[in-house]
DNA sequence: TTCCCCACTTTCCGTTATGGAAAGTCTTGT
DNA sequence: ACAAGACTTTCCATAACGGAAAGTGGGGAA
């Protein structure tokens, strides 16, 4: 009793609050832009820079660019080892917290 | 749609690493001693003594001292605002991470 | 009583993480 | 060429962290 189950891994990089809410935002679409993301999470946009950048130099997410209405904009997206180490994080975190 | 969950609420304090497997590992049980965590963590005594003293210092821990074999222990326990604070953190855990 | 030990606590130290303001880069419309 | 928008980086000041090492306190042992 007490299976490991299967794949949960608990990821510092991920579980920091800001990032750990940039994964969830994420896993559910097929992206988002920079904007959506700073609304969300409320922070100014060199943090949001800088987390996103952890992530993509993890290689947990992609960015594209393209242009809308004359203006830049970013997609970012899980890429799938970022997903990968997203679910088992979460999945560790619900290893962890399954008791009480 | 979207109810906001009664009462989630995101802990930094619970949140770190350390400090969240110390509550998840006393949530379910009365209370533990400090080597006991210490094994569990597998953190130098300094490093759990001091995540204790902050757990302890928002009051979300009590700690009892009392002798076994003519050594000292001490017993952690989550006091009623440490569970709540706990069960709390976890609640807005699984909020976030709900979706994906 | 003095000394030793055990079980933590604190202090010291070096490293890393964070956040935000401000300045910088790039791209594109005017 | 110049302005503006959308990020990026730099600069700075804090605030964690972790661990080794030194410090405390209480209980036996001698």
């Amino acid at each position: 009793m007490n299976k490991p189950s299967s794949n949960a891994q608990f990821d510092e990089l991920i579980h920091a609050p800001i990032r750990l809410r940039i994964c969830a935002s994420l896993a559910p679409v097929q992206w988002a832009e920079f904007a959506h993301l700073r609304g969300i999470l409320d922070v100014a946009d060199s943090v949001l820079s800088k987390h996103l950048k952890q992530l993509a130099d993890a290689g947990y997410i992609g960015i594209e660019r393209f242009t809308k209405l004359g203006r830049s904009h970013m997609r970012v997206s899980l890429t799938k080892s970022g997903r990968r180490a997203y679910v088992s994080h979460v999945a560790a975190l619900r290893e962890i917290t399954a008791g009480g």
